[in-house]
DNA sequence: AGCTTAGCGA
DNA sequence: ACGTCGCTAAGCTA
């Protein structure tokens, strides 16, 4: 066995050390949480591990002020202030951070941090390990020694002293074993220990090392003469209670032995997701550089499949010998916006045997053999995100059958709320082998050009199997084979189509919308007096606060928020004009660039073909990306016109929307039973309406427009998690005035409160929430001592069985309409989904038939509680289609 | 290049 | 601190 060092470090006290030494405003995250004392304390880690190397590494942390010192002396530390409101928490985020290093951490009631350190360092030290301890504590001097050092911070977080017994002797002139003593006599204001008047640092120092020890000293002490003499001997008490509270103890009973602190190979995904939530990116670049080069990191690389030479004219008996089910496919080209280019397909056999195809090389035979096989629904395959693929298979004339899994999907459903999962991340995590070690193979001339590919083959085919058992165990099953795959289809399809837009109206309406946006400018420059740029939140800062003396705004990280509801009160209080023109200037600015970051994206034909992501949300929703078409304007008559200019395609009738009417809140009825809230749909008048009726206790036609706006902004916020408070701000009401009608509300809706408190503790029970279609959301912080971090882990398990049995069901009805446009042999297509809204092209004299079959599709993709209402538009424009 | 602010949609 | 889920652009900072 080579040699050991095992590295100890002092928790609290280095997380102390990094809270005073980092400021706090460059350390929290983008929801507030401080995050300065983590920072310092895992870089110091981060920066040790590296530097030093350790085979064993240990955390100690302080459980609480309560220990064997403090009850045999009560004032021990008693002068120490609260601790900040800050640095609460962070101990735990710390301990998060740890435990996805796989890094063991130890406390123990009654002892110190220190002494559990003691312990750990004096029975490695007996087993012969090298030991290093990381504190910010100088009592730890006293177990320095050969084999033990101390890593003493200086000042701020990078900058370690390194205490051997040689560096212990020159700094204070004493052994390690004398400093307690020395420490005794010079007593600690940090830990409230009293020193002896007219005793510092200096006398101290002479004393042990006149008499040896403090022992030797008692045994003299009527030889010290002069005042101070008088003094030690008046404080020798204090003095011998100060040498028993320094005292580590090195024998608490840890119930752990040495080689439990062995450092473990790392997982890269836990570290990635913790590290992204304290969003740390620079410290774990830095920290997976370190850790990539340890000996014990790196897993085995994947078994390297040797790629079958396959002769012209050979693929179809290649395949024909080889290609049973389940093939692992890995595609190579490029694809996007629709389409895409087939470079080439490595394909891994369950046999073991493997091949590429490079499809320019390919012969006319060859290519049908594969074309055939691909299109073959009777022989299975398996990829990673197929959708690309299938777009540029669909570029290159051919198409894919026989989809039995896809390992972007499988992966999804089994831990969704991570970022979307590549597939080295799925070979590391599920295979424990890692991905792309060919890579280097490649450099020498001799090695194969299709290894990379092949590899990635095979580790589609093996991770699919282990994943498709993942997600049968979690009983997710259907949701993957029966929604999701399948969906991933009609996604490419919705993506090859686009929708048709008006090119030369959002021409228009770009020239439009600056020239509005340049008044408003040179009009907010005319009243300053001077030209700035609008669009720099500093520097309107400079202007609005500073040169016009504005009334402070809400405090933001780089000063006071400028956003258009602080300017809207601002200019409520004062009146200051240049507040209008900023935010007009804003709202014109704002439409042009939505239109300018359209018009680039219309294709040659003439129509702007979006990508959907099926992998990215953390409840099961779509996002629409390059562009985002989820998020066109349509609050406004001037957003209203970039809508105008989705248009009909060539030779479409027109265009068709159709929507779901409050889905949210049907969903809210049917998880909750709530038997008001049923009745309320079922009643079929207007929704808010009849549930602000019954909350205000009068009849319907007494509800005025506030009692409904009211009700409707409560409705809505249940589901998201609202807080009284955050409903006051919302109505501009107080929040007593809030908290009454929440109760109100629950008077007369008590199946919604029993439900949104049952299924936060369901998710904590279980660590996840479930959609009607069993789609699942972890949500660990539940548990989290850290109050903000639970509470958002409350609401987010509020929000996601609601928003994603939303998004199950309209894909279960996307499914439904596409099979049934091709079923009835309808030419008319589905082009895009807005979360509760479909838009489709109508193809000529199909306008009666889609229609039907839409509303029934999307009525009948789930069996709720409450009917699923469905409302339908048609029209010229994307505009005029909606209704 | 990455973070922050702002703002659009459901 | 105080309602969820997304995407994009611009300015600023390193």
């Amino acid at each position: 066995m080579g040699h050991r060092r095992l590295l100890l470090l002092d928790g609290h006290s280095l997380a102390y050390r990094a809270f005073y030494a980092l400021p706090v405003e460059n350390f929290s995250t983008t929801a507030g949480q401080p995050t300065n004392a983590v920072y310092g304390f895992t870089s110091m880690l981060i920066n040790a591990l590296r530097d030093e190397q350790p085979t064993h590494v240990a955390v100690a942390f302080d459980v609480s002020r309560q220990t064997f010192r403090t009850e045999q002396f009560p004032e021990y530390k008693a002068t120490r202030s609260a601790t900040p409101e800050e640095f609460r928490g962070q101990v735990d985020l710390i301990r998060d951070v740890l435990s996805a290093l796989g890094i063991r951490w130890l406390e123990q009631e009654g002892f110190e941090a220190d002494d559990i350190i003691a312990t750990l360092a004096t029975r490695g030290a007996e087993e012969g390990c090298e030991v290093l301890i990381i504190t910010g504590d100088r009592d730890t001097f006293q177990l320095v020694s050969p084999q033990v050092t101390v890593l003493y911070p200086r000042k701020g977080v990078s900058d370690l002293a390194r205490m051997t017994p040689q560096a212990v002797e020159d700094k204070y002139g004493l052994t390690p074993t004398q400093y307690p003593d020395f420490a005794a006599l010079r007593g600690d204001p940090s830990d409230n220990l009293p020193g002896i008047p007219g005793v510092g640092e200096k006398t101290a120092t002479k004393w042990i090392s006149e008499y040896g020890s403090l022992d030797g000293l008692v045994d003299h002490v009527d030889q010290v003469r002069g005042k101070v003499g008088d003094a030690l001997r008046d404080a020798l008490p204090q003095v011998l209670v100060n040498r028993s509270l320094t005292e580590l103890v090195r024998d608490v009973p840890l119930d752990i032995d040495l080689a439990d602190l062995q450092r473990q190979p790392w997982e890269r995904e836990p570290i990635q997701e913790v590290f992204d939530a304290l969003q740390f990116r620079v410290l774990r670049d830095r920290l997976f550089e370190t850790l990539g080069h340890d000996a014990a990191a790196p897993s085995a690389p994947l078994a390297p499949a040797e790629a079958e030479m396959v002769a012209d004219g050979e693929w179809e008996s290649w395949l024909a010998r080889h290609a049973a089910d389940t093939v692992g496919v890995f595609a190579r080209g490029t694809w996007g916006a629709g389409t895409g280019h087939l470079e080439s397909l490595a394909l891994a056999s369950p046999d073991g045997a493997a091949a590429v195809a490079e499809l320019a090389d390919l012969g006319q035979a060859d290519r049908e053999a594969i074309g055939d096989w691909l299109n073959d629904a009777a022989r299975g395959k398996v990829l990673h995100d197929a959708k690309g693929p299938l777009l540029a298979l669909w570029a290159e004339g051919l198409d894919l059958s026989g989809l039995r899994s896809d390992t972007a999907l499988a992966a999804y459903l089994v831990q969704s709320g991570q970022r979307s999962p590549d597939l080295a991340d799925l070979c590391e995590r599920y295979l424990g082998r890692s991905l792309g070690a060919a890579g280097e193979a490649q450099l020498s001339l001799d090695a194969d050009p299709g290894a990379d590919q092949v590899q990635s083959a095979v580790a589609v085919r093996e991770v699919s199997a282990v994943l498709d058992a993942e997600v049968s165990g979690r009983g997710a099953s259907a949701l993957l084979h029966d929604l999701e795959i399948p969906l991933e289809r009609v996604l490419a399809d919705m993506e090859r189509v686009g929708i048709a837009v008006d090119s030369a109206g959002l021409e228009d309406l770009s020239s439009q919308f600056a020239a509005s946006a340049r008044a408003a400018e040179d009009e907010a420059h005319r009243i300053v007096g001077r030209s700035f740029n609008l669009g720099s939140p500093k520097q309107l800062q400079e202007v609005l606060f500073g040169e016009r003396g504005l009334p402070k705004t809400k405090r933001i990280k780089t000063g006071y928020t400028t956003d258009a509801e602080a300017l809207q009160s601002l200019y409520a209080r004062t009146q200051d004009p240049v507040l209008e023109a900023i935010l007009e200037w804003r709202d014109w600015s704002r439409l042009r660039q939505t239109v300018d970051g359209l018009i680039p994206l219309v294709a040659p034909d003439g129509r702007i073909h979006t990508t959907f992501q099926q992998t990215v949300t953390a409840t099961g929703r779509l996002s629409s990306t390059d562009p985002n078409l989820q998020n066109i304007p349509v609050r406004t008559e001037a957003g209203r016109r970039i809508r105008s200019c989705f248009v009909v395609g060539n030779g479409f009738e027109t265009l068709l929307t159709a929507d779901y009417s409050q889905i949210e809140m049907r969903i809210m009825a049917h998880l909750s039973e709530d038997a008001g809230l049923i009745e309320a749909f079922a009643e079929g008048e207007d929704l808010h309406t009849t549930v602000a009726s019954r909350v205000f206790r009068v009849p319907p036609e007494d509800v005025d427009a506030e009692m409904r706006r009211r009700i409707k902004a409560m409705s809505y916020g249940l589901a998201y998690g609202l807080s009284a408070y955050g409903l006051s701000q919302q109505l501009g009401i107080e929040p007593d005035e809030a908290r009454v009608l929440m109760e109100d509300y629950f008077a007369r809706f008590g199946g919604i409160r029993d439900y949104l408190h049952g299924v936060v503790a369901e998710a904590r029970a279980q660590g996840f929430t479930e959609t009607i279609l069993g789609r699942r959301r972890y949500l660990p912080d539940l548990t989290s001592d850290n109050r903000q971090r639970r509470e958002m882990a409350e609401r987010m398990a509020l929000n996601a069985p609601i928003q994603g049995s939303a998004a199950d069901i309209i894909k279960v009805a996307m499914l439904a309409v596409h099979r049934g446009l091709s079923e009835r042999g309808l030419r008319s297509r589905l082009l895009l989904q807005v979360h509760d809204e479909l838009v489709l092209d109508v193809a000529p004299g199909e306008r009666d038939a889609v229609t039907e079959l839409v509303v029934t599709s999307m009525g009948a993709a789930a069996d709720l509680r409450v009917p699923l209402d469905v409302s339908v538009g048609t029209g010229a424009t994307w505009q005029e289609a909606a209704h």
